[in-house]
DNA sequence: GTCCCGCATACGTGTTTTAA
DNA sequence: TTAAAACACGTATGCGGGAC
């Protein structure tokens, strides 16, 4: 917490209140929220931090919308469910344009990345986007629902590149991209997928917390035991960070460019380069290995979160009046020994009784 | 000549610090 | 105050070559 005093008066930064929200509305069950107002939330997050927050109801309230806001979707390939034979749907086969088989999120059903960690305010572009669709569960949609829209300025030019005139900003894709994460980098960010920008972000806020700068070039991270383990060294600088945080960053679907990767790898591979094995595997449990149907034990993180979210799809465990909830059949109520789970916990709950890092 | 495919390149976004 | 620094990689775009 980087609350702090300022001429007497407890400061807290939007980035704290957006933590301590994020971590509430995680925390708790989607479908039975302690609180059903706005100000049920404000009086939670004060005693949390302790402060008096009641100037800050817009930023909450904004915050909360974009939890619950669905991602948009964009792409349609990212629709296509690749089936696992060794998944059978309880339900018979809906057709495609039935309800129950659209799918909420384009990766394969992941939190998008607004689920996870600090959101800060979007540009303004977008927010009057958001505020065109939102979708909250019944509770909260009353709470959040400002009763004086903020004015809305006029949209900024974009800047236009020079050479092309067209600028691709935000969406699913590119940089936004859900990633997964190593079991190393998880101590560090605290989330299992995220995209690349949000752990590069969360990397920072850590560094800051702990107060790993070095103070006479505050260019320099010194890592703590934590960051050793992440980056294999005592000291790192901010640019080469980036490099090191790669190995801990692992691709959830192959894509055009990851297949040529993958041909290169394969290459070095064959030619005897080090370099090409770095996605970490982990070791599943048994329980985990049954579910899937497999007795292979090794597998990527990403692969085990996929194969889970595929069951959930195919049977269609998602709660279609909030699909932030996902309602347990019999073998994931084995697995996770839980009637329900927030799709938010579910990386978090595979890590803690699943899933052993490959010595 | 047109279409399709593969490859190369540019762009975008996030981070913090430093120098101009 | 602003640009530049390093780095990641998905996406869009342009170009060349082959097939029809």
């Amino acid at each position: 917490m980087s609350s702090e005093r300022g001429g007497g008066r407890m400061v807290v930064s939007d980035r704290d209140i957006a933590e301590a929200l994020d971590a509430l509305l995680r925390e708790s069950n989607p479908n039975s929220l302690p609180f059903n107002s706005i100000n049920g939330i404000v009086q939670h997050l004060e005693s949390k931090l302790g402060l008096n927050l009641s100037h800050k109801i817009d930023f909450i309230r904004s915050q909360i919308q974009l939890y619950f806001q669905p991602p948009p979707q964009h792409h349609k390939d990212h629709f296509t469910l690749h089936q696992n034979p060794n998944f059978h749907p309880h339900h018979h086969h809906h057709p495609v344009s039935a309800p129950h088989t659209q799918f909420h999120s384009p990766n394969f059903g992941f939190p998008h990345p607004q689920d996870y960690g600090f959101r800060p305010p979007p540009p303004l572009q977008q927010q009057q986007q958001q505020q065109t669709r939102p979708q909250l569960p019944p509770p909260l949609a009353a709470a959040v629902t400002s009763p004086t829209p903020a004015p809305v300025a006029a949209p900024e030019a974009p800047k236009e590149s020079a050479s092309s005139g067209k600028k691709r900003r935000g969406g699913p894709g590119g940089l936004n991209k859900l990633c997964g994460v190593s079991p190393e980098l998880q101590a560090v960010v605290g989330q299992a997928t995220m995209p690349r920008t949000e752990i590069v972000k969360q990397l920072w806020a850590y560094i800051r917390k702990n107060n790993l700068q070095d103070p006479n070039n505050k260019r320099k991270i010194i890592c703590n035991d934590e960051l050793r383990v992440v980056f294999e060294t005592d000291c790192t600088d901010m640019f080469k960070m980036n490099k090191l945080l790669a190995k801990h960053i692992i691709p959830l679907e192959p894509t055009k460019q990851t297949a040529q990767n993958a041909k290169k790898a394969k290459i070095e591979v064959e030619s005897g380069s080090e370099s090409a094995n770095t996605v970490p595997v982990v070791v599943i449990s048994e329980a985990l290995a049954n579910f899937f149907g497999t007795d292979e034990r090794e597998m990527s993180q990403a692969e085990v979160l996929r194969q889970v979210w595929e069951y959930i799809k195919v049977n269609q465990l998602e709660d279609p009046l909030n699909s932030m909830a996902i309602m347990c059949d019999a073998k994931l109520q084995e697995l996770f020994g839980c009637q329900s789970i927030s799709a938010l916990g579910i990386p978090e709950m595979l890590a803690r009784l699943h899933l052993l890092k490959k010595s």
